[in-house]
Order: C-alpha cells, then sequence, then structure tokens
DNA sequence: CTAGGGTTAG
C-alpha cells in the first residue's frame, strides 16, 4: 500500500503509452487501471475530483472482487471524497456479495455531513434490495429520505418501495404506495410483484387488471407472480391475453413462461417458445438457456435438455445443476455424479443447490457410499455447513437403502434443527421397508410437527394399515379430521397443444367425462384379460368391500388422464403426465402393462420423480 | 451515476 504513495519518486519506465492517462472510458483491467492510478500520483491529478471519480468507477465497473477491494482504498486516501464518489462505491458495494457493507459506509457518509443527492438513496437502498433481511435498517433509510426531502423523486420512493415489495413488507409497501403523489408504471410493478411475493395473487390480479399503462415488465411481473404461486395454468393463460393484445414478449417474459411450462410439464407449449426465440432470432442468454434446459428435463426430454447444455459454451451453476437434477428426476445417478466430476473440472463452484441435486441423483440410484463422500464434500472441501435439506437428502438414501438406524442416528445427531422433510423421509423409509415400531414413532413426531398436513396422517394409517392395525389406522384417519387437516387431492394433468387438462380422482368435470370413463372401461377390461389384479392393499380403511375399493382406485387421477391421453393422441404416441402427488402402486402397475399392451411410452412426472413406462417397465425399477 | 420483471431444490 504504502508503495503507491511513494511511487511519485520511484523510476520504473513508463510504457509510451501510459504517458498520457489513458482514456477511463473504454474498460481496462485491474493491472491497467493500478498503471493510471499510479501516474495519476505521479503527476498528482489523483487530487482532480474528476479524474479520481473516474479511476473509482474504472475499478468498481471491472468485474472481479480484488478490483473492488482496490476502489475502497484508493477512496480511503481522497481526502474529502465529493457525493459522487460516495455514491459510486455505495453502488459498487450494494451490488458486491456484501451488500451490508454499503449501508456501513453510508453511516460513515453521514458522519461525515457530506450531503445526498438524487443518486444516493437508490444506490443505498440497492444494497437493502440484496439483503435477505434488512427491515431495520430500510426503516432508518425511509425516515432519512422524508428528512432529507428526496421522499419526492420518482426514482428514490420507488427503489423504498420495491425494497418493501421485495422483502414480503406488504403493509409498508401499500402504505407507501398510498402515500406517493403521482404513481407512475414502475409503482404499479412493484406494488404488483409485492403482493405476488406475499401469496395475494388476487390483490396483485386486481392491481394489474386496474393499471392503465401496462408496459412488458407489468405483464412479465404478473405472470411471473403466477408462476411463484404455483399458478401456472394462470400463468399461461395471462401469456396468451398478452399476446392476443399483440404485445411482444421479450427474454425475460419468455424465460418466465417457461418456467410454467417446466412446471405443468406442457412440453409442447414450450416447444413453441423455442421455436419463437429461433424465429424471431431473440438471444439465448444465460437464464433463458438454463430455463430452457429445465424446461425440456422437466417435461422428460432429457435428450433436448442434454443438447440446449451442450450447445452452451459457458455454463453457470445454475445450468450445470439443473442437468444435474434433470439426470437425478430420472434416475440416472451415474449420468448425474459424471456430470458433477465434470462441472468440477470446468472450475465452477457447486452452491447449496447443486448437492441436494447430486445427493438427490445418489439416491435414487441407491449409490450409498457415493452419497455418502459427496455429503462429507460440502463441509470439507467447499467450506458449507450442510442445510437441512441436504440432511434430508442423506436420510432418504440412508433410508431407501433400509439403513434405517443409520437414517436416525443421522436426524438425531444432525447439528440443524430436523424439519418435516426430513422425518417425512425417515417415514418413507419406514412404509418401504416395513418397520412399523419407527414408524409409528415418527409418525407421531411428525404430526406434531405438523398438525395440519394431511399427508403425514395418510403416511402413517398406510404403514398402521398394511401390518394390520387397523384401529389403530381409523384412529390415525379420525385425528386428522378432528385437526382439520385438509386432505391435498391427487391430481394429475395432461397438457396437449398449448392447453392443460387437469384432473382430480373421481372426477365428472372435463366436458369429455363419458367418453374419458367408457375408455377407461374398454383400457381395464383389455388389462384383466391379461391378467392384471387391482392393487388395493394401499389403499385406506374406510371402504369395506373389495368392490369398492377398486372403484376407489379406478379414478384415480393418473388413470383418468392416461385414458384421456388416449382418445385424444393417436395410437403409439407417447402419454406425458405430471402428477402432484406421488404414483401409487396400482397405478403404477397399470402404467406399466398399459405401456406392454398398447406399445404406448408413458411418461409421468410424480411430485419428486420421473417414471417412464415403456414394453411394461419403468425406468424408477419399481423402486421409489 | 438512479427505480420495476426471468434461472437450479424444497
Amino acid at each position: 500500500m504504502s508503495a503507491l504513495l511513494l511511487s511519485p519518486t520511484s523510476h520504473i519506465p513508463l510504457k509510451p503509452e501510459a504517458e498520457c492517462i489513458p482514456s477511463l472510458d473504454k474498460c481496462l483491467d485491474k493491472e491497467e487501471l493500478k498503471q493510471v492510478h499510479a501516474r495519476m500520483i505521479k503527476t498528482g491529478l489523483i487530487l482532480d475530483a474528476i479524474p479520481a471519480s473516474r479511476l473509482l468507477v474504472g475499478l468498481c465497473g471491472a468485474s472481479d472482487a480484488g478490483s473492488l477491494t482496490y476502489a475502497l482504498m484508493v477512496f480511503e486516501r481522497i481526502q474529502n471524497p465529493n457525493t459522487f464518489m460516495w455514491n459510486t462505491m455505495i453502488r459498487s458495494l450494494s451490488n458486491g456479495s456484501n451488500p451490508e457493507e454499503a449501508i456501513l459506509l453510508y453511516s460513515q457518509m453521514l458522519h461525515d455531513a457530506v450531503p445526498h443527492n438524487s443518486y444516493t438513496f437508490p444506490f443505498l437502498l440497492k444494497a437493502c434490495a440484496n439483503l435477505p433481511s434488512a427491515a431495520a435498517e430500510t426503516q432508518q433509510i425511509h425516515c432519512h429520505i422524508i428528512k432529507t426531502g428526496f421522499a419526492l423523486e420518482a426514482c428514490t420512493t420507488n427503489s423504498l418501495l420495491h425494497v418493501y415489495a421485495k422483502s414480503g413488507s406488504i403493509l409498508s409497501a401499500s402504505q407507501l404506495f398510498d402515500s406517493i403523489p403521482c404513481r407512475d408504471t414502475v409503482s404499479w410493478n412493484s406494488m404488483i410483484n409485492g403482493y405476488a411475493r406475499s401469496g395475494k395473487i388476487e390483490m396483485a390480479r386486481e392491481l394489474f387488471d386496474q393499471m392503465e399503462n401496462k408496459n412488458i415488465i407489468s405483464w412479465t411481473t404478473m405472470i411471473a407472480g403466477y408462476v411463484e404461486n404455483c399458478l401456472c395454468k394462470e400463468a399461461l393463460e395471462l401469456f396468451r391475453e398478452m399476446q392476443a393484445m399483440d404485445i411482444e414478449p421479450d427474454t425475460v417474459a419468455l424465460a418466465s413462461v417457461l418456467t410454467a411450462c417446466a412446471h405443468l410439464g406442457a412440453l409442447d407449449q414450450g416447444r413453441w417458445i423455442h421455436a419463437y426465440v429461433k424465429k424471431k432470432q431473440i438471444g439465448l442468454d444465460p437464464v433463458l438457456r438454463c430455463v430452457l434446459m429445465d424446461m425440456f428435463a422437466k417435461c422428460g426430454e432429457l435428450d433436448e435438455a442434454l443438447a440446449v447444455f451442450r450447445n452452451t459454451k459457458e455454463r453457470n451453476v445454475c445450468m450445470w445443476t439443473a442437468m444435474i437434477a434433470g439426470f437425478a428426476a430420472h434416475g440416472q445417478g451415474r449420468e448425474a455424479l459424471d456430470l458433477f466430476a465434470d462441472m468440477e473440472r470446468t472450475g465452477i463452484k457447486p452452491n447449496g443447490i447443486t448437492f441436494t441435486g447430486v445427493l438427490t441423483a445418489c439416491s435414487y440410484a441407491g449409490m450409498v457410499e457415493e452419497g455418502k463422500s459427496i455429503f462429507e464434500r460440502i463441509a470439507k472441501d467447499c467450506n458449507m455447513s450442510p442445510s437441512v435439506e441436504h440432511y434430508g437428502c442423506m436420510v432418504d438414501l440412508l433410508g431407501r437403502a433400509g439403513l434405517l438406524k443409520e437414517a436416525e442416528e443421522m436426524i438425531k445427531t444432525m447439528p440443524v434443527k430436523p424439519n418435516a422433510a426430513v422425518w417425512g423421509a425417515l417415514l418413507d423409509a419406514c412404509r418401504v421397508h416395513r418397520n412399523f415400531e419407527l414408524g409409528r414413532r415418527v409418525g407421531k413426531i411428525l404430526m406434531d410437527l405438523e398438525p395440519k398436513q394431511s399427508g403425514r396422517y395418510v403416511q402413517l394409517a398406510g404403514i398402521l394399515a398394511a401390518e394390520g392395525c387397523w384401529d389403530e389406522a381409523a384412529a390415525v384417519r379420525n385425528l386428522m379430521k378432528e385437526r382439520g387437516a385438509a386432505k391435498l387431492p391427487g391430481c394429475s394433468s395432461i397438457s396437449l397443444s398449448g392447453c392443460v387438462h387437469e384432473f382430480v380422482a373421481g372426477d365428472r368435470s372435463h366436458r369429455q367425462t363419458e367418453e374419458i370413463y367408457l375408455e377407461w372401461d374398454n383400457i381395464l377390461r383389455r388389462l384383466k384379460k391379461g391378467g392384471y389384479v387391482p392393487l388395493t392393499e394401499n389403499l385406506l380403511l374406510d371402504l369395506g368391500e373389495e368392490e369398492e375399493k377398486e372403484t376407489a382406485i379406478h379414478c384415480h387421477s393418473e388413470k383418468l388422464a392416461i385414458a384421456f391421453g388416449f382418445i385424444t393422441t393417436k395410437p403409439g404416441a407417447t402419454i406425458r403426465i405430471v402428477k402432484n402427488l406421488r404414483v401409487c402402486s396400482d397405478c403404477h402397475v397399470v402404467s406399466k402393462l398399459i405401456s406392454k399392451v398398447y406399445s404406448r411410452k408413458i411418461i409421468m412426472r410424480d411430485r419428486t420423480r420421473f417414471h417412464v413406462f415403456m414394453n411394461g417397465q419403468c425406468s424408477c425399477g419399481d423402486y421409489w
């Protein structure tokens, strides 16, 4: 550091082009900027506010983290930095990896009594927006904004509104929104985003409908809001409305729509977007590539996902993670691990989500040893503390493999508090490996932890019923009713030419209901001729007669969706179904038989993974 | 030199 101060007396020969101060307009790298700095010190130009500012801007604009540190050092040595210089530093820190430093710098600015200008608060508020939780700071800054009179400036107030909206402080956001004298499009958009983020999607839509000057961001905000609230069907509908109004979607809008397609398994619509992007020659930026790839993977088209992946030169961590997760969901553990190794060779650092994907892959493929060693690397090599999700993956991995004791031990010794998902993984393992005693205990824990989650009661009741403890099982079901735990209905959807058809068990709401049930009867008859016997053992007990049980499983949502697929697609065409819960054993058997008897490929994505039924086999190897 | 929308898991 001192060398820099001494540099005026040094005798390092300068390159001829460094004789004059290079223009900072073009991007210089850190070394070049250091030379400029040295030259400025030599000539005394560093004392001049304008060139000094330009140097700071140049350093802050360089992409490497070291430049920012260097910029801070230069800044600290400037005698009385002006507002512009403070702003520049605050802006840079706000977007860095430690946004709280921007707030610290701001308090220094206050301490030095440097006046604010119109740019100060928007930069500073960016730091609040980038922090996971800065509610107290935001409130204080809000006070400063009022005191200094900047509340009258649209940019400042909109920035503040954005922070409140983004952090879910919906009350503060709406109060502020109401107080703004002339709300502009930006204010409205932020408010819509705020409502959507706090789950008040109807409020968001209300605002959206009231809005007079919607722009593409308004539309995208609303579409993304639907996606975030798991209302992907609505997201696609709104997108269609947008197109009907001849509003051209941009990259961001398309990315949101693709995300919706991914969740819905709406391959046709996803492909349409892909074609649209090509036709309009819209550039595939990293995010768009990633969601496109993810859409293919989530629609069961791993090959197409891989094609997008391979076509991408600079892959970021999201891209790698999404591809790994794609393999994991298809039970292709080896491929996922190979990809993970490639990723590390490329020098891309895995994050917590990457590890979730890799561990899931190990779990579904029964790769216990590999999973254990990856898990240990989270802390050892990557210096991260495993999250509760990672422990959940491990419990799942051990539990599936039948290592129930080890799984339980992991829960007992894990340093983070086990959540319901962790216990749920163990409970599921108890079901699969028929460990009733442990299952009972875990079930009790879960019902205390999540008294409103019907799935847990159903899970436990199933375990008890399988053991023949009908009374106990009935008691669990009654408890569920007493506690008012609403049963999440199983829902399967199938998407055809841009339209998503949803079915719940026993559904008769579809306009082709009669046809669907007739088709199902036909399928059933043919399967029974081939020797199919309905698997009613997993059914819950309130249905006494075997016949009733059969009726109940025969209107399972995935069966209705398959029947609908049969009457709407050509013989031999692949049927794609997305289910919100796990697929039941009987539906699994039936799907395998159908794939053989009718030579149909059925791709079924359930809550956690893919089942690809072909020639009487399932890609999960009957282990799920 | 300022504000608003999009990516990987659960």
